[in-house]
DNA sequence: CAGTGGATGCTCT
DNA sequence: GAGCATCCACTGT
């Protein structure tokens, strides 16, 4: 069985801790698959929610390491991040896509009739898919109703620019799956 | 296919 | 009151 990870495989620079969680297993409730695409986000990037200082929205983001932060996305969606190294530094992995491996019931009642790849393709597809809602800002990744494991082994990274912003649109801190086709968009 | 624009709500200026 | 770390439906090839 996978290590489970925890608070300190997350008190680092999230540019060492994004590569490595592409492989990686996560479930809500139970519901959820293998991380295939992340991006990285620290306080020195203008793309950042962090970069501003701390605000009621970001609040977690400034928070402990292996925690989440939730916020919503263009009024509409939720999207999750995985907070990263130790406060004061505020740093984030936004989860940006997953393999659907456990759940895929629950998954297809909450989203509608899907195929699998369409499931979690995207930021905000797979926080609908698997339930994640502001309830869970702030909350830990080592305790329910998340659950989180290392990868297995080491994955084939994917390596590009993030998607969706304005800001530092050049940093390649965007990892992926290579050739998954489980990605938001193919790199 | 590619490209465009609307929905929608909350934060910050 | 603008602007979003998005998604989907709709258009036109």
């Amino acid at each position: 069985m996978a290590e489970r990870l925890t608070r300190e495989f997350f008190a680092r620079s999230v540019h060492d801790v994004a590569p490595e969680l592409i492989g990686a297993t996560l479930l809500v409730d139970g519901v959820g698959g293998v991380i295939v695409e992340v991006e990285a986000y620290d306080q020195d990037d203008p793309a950042s929610h962090s970069f501003r200082g701390s605000t009621a929205r970001t609040a977690s983001m400034f928070g402990p390491p292996g925690h989440a932060y939730v916020y919503r996305s263009y009024g509409i969606h939720w999207c999750l991040n995985l907070v990263c190294a130790e406060a004061p530094r505020a740093e984030a992995a936004l989860v940006r896509a997953l393999e659907p491996t456990s759940g895929l019931e629950e998954m297809r009642e909450r989203r509608g009739l899907e195929p699998a790849r369409a499931l979690c393709s995207g930021p905000g597809k797979l926080c609908q898919a698997l339930g994640i809602t502001r309830v869970l800002d702030g909350c830990p990744l080592d305790e329910p109703p998340f659950e989180l494991r290392a990868r297995e082994e080491e994955a084939p990274l994917a390596v590009g620019p993030r998607i969706g912003i304005t800001q530092a649109v050049e940093q390649p801190w965007r990892y992926g799956l290579a050739g998954s086709p489980f990605l938001s968009r193919r790199f």
